[in-house]
DNA sequence: TTATACCATAGGAAAAACCCTGTTCCAAGG
DNA sequence: CCTTGGAACAGGGTTTTTCCTATGGTATAA
């Protein structure tokens, strides 16, 4: 009976708790050791470069401060394409997940699942080299409509700065003061995020800067 | 060498993968075992109803569909006062923070402390009966300004519901006509719920909602 | 140099949100 | 029986939001 190697697992969670239980847990695991953790994506570069062996496996959270879930996939599918990502949050939001997924992510857990689904999931992801939930695998049939196009659709800097102003009680009159440009452009932001999103009104908007954590309380 | 009988925690949190990890780390704790987990509040009431043993000591997330950290508290605090119950929650929002407390809450743990923090606070709740992280301390002072009068402050049904609605894309009309009432009836709930709550416009509504836990994206 | 594209801006108008005050109905308490 | 209080609802006015279309300026690609 020959010992096979362990496949080393990083998680990345700002969320220490959790990321110090999951440790426990993934321990208890056959066949798999956590090799270390980071606090967000900046921390998980930092830990890449220090240590000589890569992990084999990331767990890694969406809402993070610093450098989030997204921008963290799109690094490691960038420069180290071998390690295999697992996004772990507690949305089931569909353009979440789907941004994830795209981003390069194998697989998209949410944090509700039960302690043994996270096993299969690790060894499938080894095994298979991606992992999809049946709720995921579902939004992913979902999401095939062919409507799309979806390009990523990159908000601009002044967008997101006005997005973030409008999740308050300020009026638009208010929020161009405070950004120093006319009303009437503002009011042309507005417009063109209603288009780009997909949204009717303010309120919309607010829930959908939250929802994909442009905005936060 | 006397063996001590090891106290008892139950954990009550609706995302199995924390709650399954969690334990694992408790467990590795001297002098602490793992009762049973429970989904949300009601759960909870099952557990304690079918088990003879009570837990001494419950880990309490805040944010859970069915039954939230609120209403649980309440309950356990009058049914089952004996039981120390600490708050588990990612946000170190004042309002929630002092709403749990004052609920009855023995503690409030951010889910980002070090796992050590933890086993600390496990372990003073049992000793002094109380444990107060740093912060959570500091806010506590913060908070003893005389203004208040903040007598809990209820909501009735109703006005939870427009609530609810109103944290869409919905106009009031729209609302009025899925709740079965007047647009003026809708108005004057919004009306009164915008002097109540200190706020402008519904945008306010709905951050006072999300920061509230009233509401939920 | 011209076309193109993007940005800030404007006019004008309808819809929704916001605000204050007042009426009716009904149930509960004195 | 009368009073009080809450809930539903209306009238009517002001402010914001929402929507559509259009123009001048500047950078940039062709």
């Amino acid at each position: 009976m020959t010992k096979k190697q362990p496949n080393y697992v990083a998680i990345v969670d700002d969320h220490l708790l959790f990321a110090g239980s999951l440790e426990k847990l993934i321990e208890t695991f056959n066949g798999f050791d956590v090799l270390y953790h980071a606090k967000n994506g900046a921390d998980l570069q930092q830990k890449i470069k220090e240590n000589a062996q890569l992990p084999d496996i990331i767990l890694l959270d969406i809402n993070m401060p610093v450098m989030d879930g997204f921008e963290t996939v799109k690094w490691l599918t960038e420069n180290h394409p071998s390690i295999k990502v697992l996004a772990l949050s507690m949305e089931d939001d569909e353009t979440v997940i789907l941004r994830m997924l795209r981003s390069g992510a194998k697989g998209y857990l949410l944090k509700d699942i039960h302690p043994d689904k996270l096993e299969e999931a690790l060894n499938e992801v080894m095994e298979k080299g991606y992992y999809h939930s049946e709720k995921v695998a579902e939004t992913l049939l979902h999401s095939l409509r062919p409507d799309d196009s979806s390009v990523d659709l990159v908000l601009k800097e002044n967008e997101i700065t006005f997005m973030q102003l409008a999740c308050s009680e300020m009026t638009y009159k208010e929020i161009a003061a405070v950004m120093n440009l006319s009303p009437k452009t503002i009011d042309g932001y507005r417009q063109e995020l209603f288009n780009k999103l997909h949204i009717k009104n303010r309120v919309g908007l607010v829930i959908y800067g939250l929802k994909n954590e442009i905005i936060s309380l």
